[in-house]
DNA sequence: CCTACCGATCGGTAGG
DNA sequence: CCTACCGATCGGTAGG
């Protein structure tokens, strides 16, 4: 059923409050390695800044629309230079979405492992979704929107993560469901509607606001009945 | 301040449950039709069949990667033929979106009509974006995904007219705060977490669901508190 | 990591 | 409403 744990969980690890692609993109920078220079992690930190570059363009302008001209100049160089270190423009695509991927899995992990008590199960997995949206915006609006420009199979296993993602969350409502903390209703609506607040949030959030992720998540709690509520 | 209320209006007025795209769906696929006719609805119905088509095939491949090739064959017509309806691609996206945009402030002024109860004018409201993204997901997906790809002008529109929406969602939020029956908190964010429920349908609704778009109005209200909760 | 460049796609027009 | 086709863009490679 599901394909994940192993990659939700050493995401987990590996990830405390940094970018999903500054972290660790694992054993992919194996391969060419053609310069005179032996150092890996030379050529790694190009790649990841090329990655950030990748997601900030396709944020801006979509992935067909985004040039690999543009996605060089982001990063000072040359169009046919970042084949260097990236095989194709639709890899770039490709890891953006796996990294977001798993960064919903690390959130979701991490705000379950906070308590045994479901009400806070419900309110760490709002507030770590939360952070995390705020925290990589760009990098979440390039994975909502441009699915349709993944490869067909990585299109189905980002669908399929995502419906273990609900059940995970629905299992969780259906438990508040009992303790009437949640009005009664199908789990898999409810559980959709209560992480749609985090999941719009980057057609409207704007680095510059002024409420931090842990206030808006609590608004989200409150309107729910999650908290000390009334 | 707000650019709209004559064209909410009148949409409001125009389309009682009809896609926003096609008034008029009877016997589109008339087939080819001999060239003598000088109807001038023969033409327009050819013209939103064009538009519908559009929409599916932004919808499925984005805008940039759609061709006008492609949305010719959902019609029936060869690629050049299209040019005989509209001005160019970028009209056809235009059109769909600016159509969405009023389609949203009739939902907000058909829901605020129904009372002068601010529990009942919320529930309007969620209950007519919800049935306007049932009835059209894949317009609404084109509306919200394809965004950056409309010309600079209708962009700042669409952001305004959001923010008016938002504003006058913000207002019944308000008084909802007041009487007790949603929780403290700024009501900017408080409407855009409501709002964001029935907006985020696109992702995951399809038609084939089981559930009516009312009975799923009722799980976002019930979730927020409002009706007969508890 | 650059300059040159190829191959393919695609929006839009010509001209009937 | 079609066949042909132009002009421009762009991903990716050659070859250094």
């Amino acid at each position: 059923m599901s394909t994940h744990p192993g990659r939700a969980a050493s995401a987990a690890k590996q990830q405390r409050g940094k970018s999903p692609l500054t972290a660790e993109t694992g054993p992919a920078s194996s391969g060419d390695s053609g310069g005179a220079s032996a150092d890996i992690t030379e050529h790694e930190l190009k790649r990841r800044a090329i990655l950030e570059g990748a997601a900030a363009v396709f944020a801006r302008r979509g992935f067909v629309a985004g040039t690999t001209k543009e996605i060089a100049a982001e990063v000072g160089l040359s169009q046919p230079a970042i084949y260097h270190y990236v095989g194709s423009k639709s890899d770039l695509l490709r890891e953006i979405a796996l990294q977001v991927d798993r960064d919903l899995f690390a959130a979701l992990e991490s705000g379950i492992a906070r308590s045994t008590n479901p009400a806070e199960q419900l309110r760490g997995i709002i507030e770590e979704y939360t952070a995390a949206v705020v925290r990589d915006r760009r990098v979440f609006a390039v994975f909502w929107q441009e699915g349709h420009s993944l490869p067909q199979e990585i299109q189905d296993r980002i669908r399929e993560d995502q419906r273990d993602f609900i059940t995970r969350v629905g299992k969780i409502v259906a438990r508040l469901q009992r303790s009437k903390v949640l009005p009664p209703g199908p789990v898999a609506v409810m559980a959709r509607a209560i992480l749609s607040m985090p999941s719009w949030m980057y057609h409207w959030y704007l680095p510059e606001g002024q409420m931090t992720a842990t206030e808006i998540a609590d608004v989200y709690c409150r309107l729910i009945g999650l908290g000390e509520r009334r």
